[in-house]
DNA sequence: GCTAAATATAAAAATATAATAATACCTAAT
DNA sequence: ATTAGGTATTATTATATTTTTATATTTAGC
């Protein structure tokens, strides 16, 4: 990698790093929800919903579309699920997480 | 993922969401480095350095043997290596990056 | 046109991160 | 004991992120 893909892929891996957009990952990965189940589901406000989303699109992690008054989330590169084995594995086995 | 988990899992991701740390876990990819040749070889200063070593050492993503005055560093854990290359497919697929 | 539901935006305060410069700490060799 | 090389820490400033609250926008249905 060159430093300026270093600094763009540093983008992409903050636009994950947060509790709430990676539970949007995370729930996206069954499949299309509307903003507002994604907020109820991760418990989170409407308004905080509405900026986390903003910020996975912006990253093209996660698509929108419009219907009606509703918008449907989904993900746009679902590459990404892998990093959710490696995350499990890293925290049972390095930073001593267990269930 | 519960919730606890998100957290620390997002605090893993931000470790790894800059661009020298990236390079760090890059370069240490093809083996151990000193922390000397880690910061010639990626341009930054050696505090720079020595503070982003930190970052990555507490969320166990690189670990550090002291050898006489020197520091020898290696990837803790190689399966993050992964990133690597699903980040250069969304990079080209998704952000339009081309070389 | 009005209303209600769904979503977005703006503003503000609190907190965190980034970057640099200066200084301190270790350790091996003399 | 001093020195020099390698690394860490601290302090500071600038900038960015997070979170909340309030308000705005859009659209469907009446």
């Amino acid at each position: 990698m060159v430093a300026e893909e270093r600094n763009i892929a540093a983008d992409v891996l903050k636009a994950m790093a947060h509790p709430v957009r990676l539970g949007v990952i995370e729930v996206l990965a069954s499949g299309e929800k509307t903003v507002t189940e994604l907020y109820e589901e991760l418990g989170c406000s409407q308004s905080m919903m509405s900026q986390q989303l903003k910020i996975l699109c912006q990253q093209k992690l996660v698509a929108i579309r419009k219907d009606g008054t509703q918008k449907y989330c989904s993900l746009s590169n679902r590459d990404f699920l892998k990093l959710f084995d490696c995350m499990h594995a890293h925290l049972r086995q390095f930073l001593n997480f267990r269930d």
